[in-house]
RNA sequence: GCCGAGGUGGCGGAAUGGCAGACGCGACGGACUUAAAAUCCGUUGGGGAGACCCGUGUGGGUUCGACUCCCACCCUCGGCACCA
């Protein structure tokens, strides 16, 4: 041996070398093919901690790995530097966002590579710098342009704690998703992106290569589209400007039932259509469901309530006279925010009915029915019944009958809603990029020209939340002129939701000094669209929805001609602590990844967070599991720096076939469980071969060039892995600098197969005996063994042999 | 409630329908050491002296053969959840 392995050392010297030398440099005129591998990028809100590692770690080796075969692969990395996460952190701290977030980007950055990660610094990007999110509001300008971007008053969903409205995408159970607090409901005048007019492409998969079906399933049910018909109840003799209440079904068949027409609260017609007597009621009521949280009014479990308004409206397939109801179960922002209720058919109306004591009439029939009463809805099909002309329809025609003959009388079409609203991005925060929209009291919203792109955000705001947007109080800011007349005008003081940054800065990767546009066509044409996308499944409906909608949008606008942003996608698990319990500071079982790097190395602990289990599936962290790791890359220091002028003896020539063959097993292991994202299975493999060349080694049966051979194809497979331990040995070895540059070994076949198999002997099913024979034995010389083997005999004596199963290079059964 | 993933030794986990438990951790025994650490060697699913028997959440089924496929159920985790 030549000297002890010191991962310390030999990675400071590696990471300052690859570094001086530009190694992962990608170039945008390189021959090879291109890759464009992507991990997400993190919020600079603190430090890297160890998930981070579980994320990047496998994701670096991939890299390395795509390259060794011969890609050119785009690997880059920055920092998604607005949003709230980083401005409360802030004021935590009584600092400036900036200042804050820059000293944290420094210090991540300082992580990364001390760990040897292989990102391309050079394109880093730094989404709150204005040469960023300049870009961002020339996105929402074609947007706005292309009538995708609009300004509505609506009810939104509000943190009083993070005050600011968030998009539907953002608030979990009725709470915030970053600081857990019960949303509350305000109406305010907001931006919003029309998400929904790409809702029935965002359905559709199939221009994607390879996404894990459970993204596409939470996509689908979070888009959650219903075919149904729009139906009109008739309100015209109450004398108002509209003649008619629109509701929206999916169950057109259970017309019929409608025992009652329900309206949610803040339906525009509760007010006009509230007859003088129950004025007292529904604006009491109107007024409670206001002051309910989104938690309260979404809990299913809370008894349904609701007031009859005092009106009626007509039954457009009977003519049936209904009594109208405000109930706050009734979303105002879902289908026309009023619904035919049908008791009998529909859970929800059938709890309401009751609790109400209104009639419920059966329309469909249940399996079984005996024609009485129900004690719960029955929400399936069946065949219509109590519906006059509808009569006897079987249940696979009902919804036709009902929608066509709704159509032919003009009293209701066909429609699709969806569960996803449109996106709203307004933020009344500091930290983000500013909306670039002026307001002139002659010419209304007007927006900023291109040319004065970017609206800068100003530094000096003071930007301690109030509900309001800080720059509203910017005089600086707030006050400019119309671009069109030139007369003093405000700008919109609101800023945009940090999933707007984020939604498309895949691009700017490909191109990220490009000061002409968002990104260069050249680079665009070269790399995208993103290859194999890896990150988080918590993003599932948030950012990997809004990137389909952008990427499909810019399009649409005529920037790219890309349909999907992201062909393949990779989730990777969570990281628990030792406890397998989420890791977090309160808890105490938080895992500093710096401590381990500065003692056990960062190669041990990349491979030890691919090797913990299977990557999709997270797991959880082991302080004494990667003192193994560490112990195994001590081992592979020992084999790599053996002093070969000892294998001089005598040379066995099969243990020498033998590690050749191990060799080549490894090596198409370690090559697909690379390309299929198996590393915990690399890992041991890896371990296996380094195990079987330290027997060899001991029985002293190997000739120095085999040896050599042997372990420097280890040293490439480990390269991926510990690339700076691998770097250090191929010097040692005497290979030229740098590791990183070979190409992948490639796999022989023929020298991966044994010459010799174990064929397993059962007797029902059961292991007899096992077999050492050669791969060409025939069928009937292994029957003839398998019978004759002496340990199967007592299982046959006095048995009858009925059946002999033969499975080449595997096995005998002897069915008796 | 609905959708998805999962349930294998003391622990993390491995197994194209064909030797269950690879690899690693831990534990135990041994070597080296004055001693400890480190390192190395051996043993390690349960039962049994043994040949053997039993074992992949539970109960059925398909099959010569099931951790693997099918049916029903239980449990854990993740997502969605008054969307008419």
């Amino acid at each position: 041996m030549l000297q002890r392995y010191e991962p310390t050392a030999i990675e400071a010297k590696w990471q300052g070398r690859w570094a001086a030398d530009d190694l992962y440099h990608v170039a945008d005129d390189d021959p090879r093919p291109k890759w464009y591998e992507l991990v997400m990028f993190p919020y600079p809100s603190g430090d890297l901690h160890i998930g981070h590692w579980f994320q990047y770690a496998p994701y670096d080796a991939r890299v390395r790995f795509m390259r060794m075969r011969g890609y050119n692969v785009l690997a880059p990395m920055g920092f998604d530097a607005f949003g709230l996460p980083a401005e409360n952190a802030a004021i935590q701290h009584g600092i400036h966002p900036y200042v804050w977030t820059m000293d944290n980007i420094e210090r991540m950055r300082g992580q990364f590579k001390s760990i040897g990660a292989v990102f391309d610094w050079k394109r880093e990007i730094i989404s709150c710098l204005p040469e960023y999110y300049r870009w961002n509001q020339w996105f929402f300008l074609q947007l706005y342009r292309k009538g995708l971007a609009y300004r509505a008053n609506a009810p939104t969903n509000w943190c009083p704690s993070c005050q600011t409205v968030l998009a539907n995408e953002q608030v979990i159970n009725g709470r915030c998703e970053r600081c857990d607090s019960p949303v509350e409901r305000r109406d305010l005048e907001q931006w919003f992106l029309r998400i929904t007019d790409y809702a029935d492409e965002l359905l559709d998969f199939s221009k994607v290569v390879d996404w894990p079906e459970r993204i596409k399933t939470m996509q689908r049910n979070w888009i959650g589209r219903s075919v149904g018909v729009e139906l009109s109840f008739d309100i015209a003799d109450h004398g108002l400007e509209e003649k008619e209440i629109k509701v929206f079904t999916t169950r057109p068949d259970t017309v019929h039932g409608v025992t009652f027409l329900l309206l949610a609260p803040e339906h525009p017609l509760v007010e006009r259509l509230t007859s003088p007597g129950r004025k007292a009621a529904v604006q009491e009521y109107v007024a409670q469901a206001r002051m309910a949280t989104e938690i309260e009014r979404l809990s299913t479990d809370r008894p349904k309530t609701g007031v009859p308004i005092g009106t009626t409206c007509i039954n457009p397939f009977n003519g049936e006279q209904v009594p109208i109801f405000i109930a706050d179960y009734v979303l105002a922002g879902y289908g026309t925010g009023a619904v035919m209720a049908v008791p009998a058919h529909d859970e929800r109306d059938f709890e309401f009915a009751t609790e109400q004591g209104l009639p419920i009439k059966v329309v469909i029939t249940p399996p079984e029915w005996d024609g009485g009463g129900l004690s719960e809805a029955y929400t399936g099909q069946g065949t219509m019944v109590n519906s006059g002309q509808f009569d006897g329809t079987p249940g696979d025609k009902a919804f036709d009958a009902a929608a066509g003959y709704a159509e032919e009388h003009g009293i209701g079409r066909r429609t699709v809603s969806y569960r996803m609203r449109d996106w709203l991005i307004s933020r009344q925060r500091y930290w983000g990029t500013p909306i670039p929209i002026i307001y002139c009291p002659k010419h209304g919203a007007v927006p900023v020209p291109e040319e004065q792109l970017p609206v800068l955000l100003p530094e000096d705001a003071q930007f301690q939340p109030t509900g309001e947007s800080p720059l509203k109080r910017h005089e600086g800011f707030l006050h400019t002129h119309c671009p069109v007349c030139g007369e003093p005008a405000h700008r919109e003081t609101d800023t945009m939701d940090g999933f707007v940054d984020n939604s498309w800065y895949f691009l700017r990767f490909m191109s990220p000094h490009y000061a002409e546009g968002l990104v260069d066509p050249a680079a665009a044409r070269k790399w995208a669209p993103v290859d194999q996308y890896v990150g988080g499944a918590e993003h599932a409906v948030g950012h990997l929805l809004y990137s389909r909608f952008f990427i499909k949008a810019l399009r649409d606008v005529g920037l790219l001609k890309l349909d999907e942003p992201f062909l393949r996608l990779f989730n990777q698990g969570i990281l628990l602590g030792e406890d397998h319990e989420k890791m977090s500071k309160s808890r105490g079982n938080a895992v500093n990844p710096d401590d381990f790097v500065g003692t056990l190395g960062a190669d041990a602990v990349r491979v030890f967070l691919m090797f913990i289990g299977p990557w999709e599936q997270g797991g959880s962290w082991s302080n004494t599991g990667i003192q193994g790791v560490s112990r195994w890359l001590n081992r592979l220091w020992a084999l790599g720096t053996k002093d070969l002028s000892g294998l001089d003896g005598d040379v066995d020539r099969v243990a020498v076939r033998e590690l050749e063959r191990v060799t080549h097993k490894t090596l198409k292991k370690v090559t697909a469980d690379l390309e299929g994202f198996q590393f915990n299975t690399m890992v041991a493999s890896l371990m296996e071969m380094s195990n079987h060349l330290g027997r060899a080694w001991d029985s002293g049966s190997i000739d120095a060039g085999s040896w050599r051979d042997a372990v420097e194809t280890l040293i490439l497979m480990v390269a991926p892995a510990a690339p700076h331990l691998a770097e250090e040995l191929w010097g040692l070895t005497g290979h030229e600098y740098s590791v990183h540059r070979q190409p992948w070994p490639v796999w022989s076949e023929e020298l991966a197969q044994d010459d010799e198999v174990t064929l397993i002997v059962q007797v029902n099913g059961k292991l007899r005996d096992r077999l050492n024979v050669s791969l060409e034995i025939t069928e009937t010389e292994a029957r003839e063994l398998a019978l004759n083997s002496e340990r199967v005999a007592p299982y046959l004596d006095g048995k009858q042999v009925r059946r002999v199963i033969y499975v080449p290079g595997k096995l005998v059964n002897i069915v008796v």
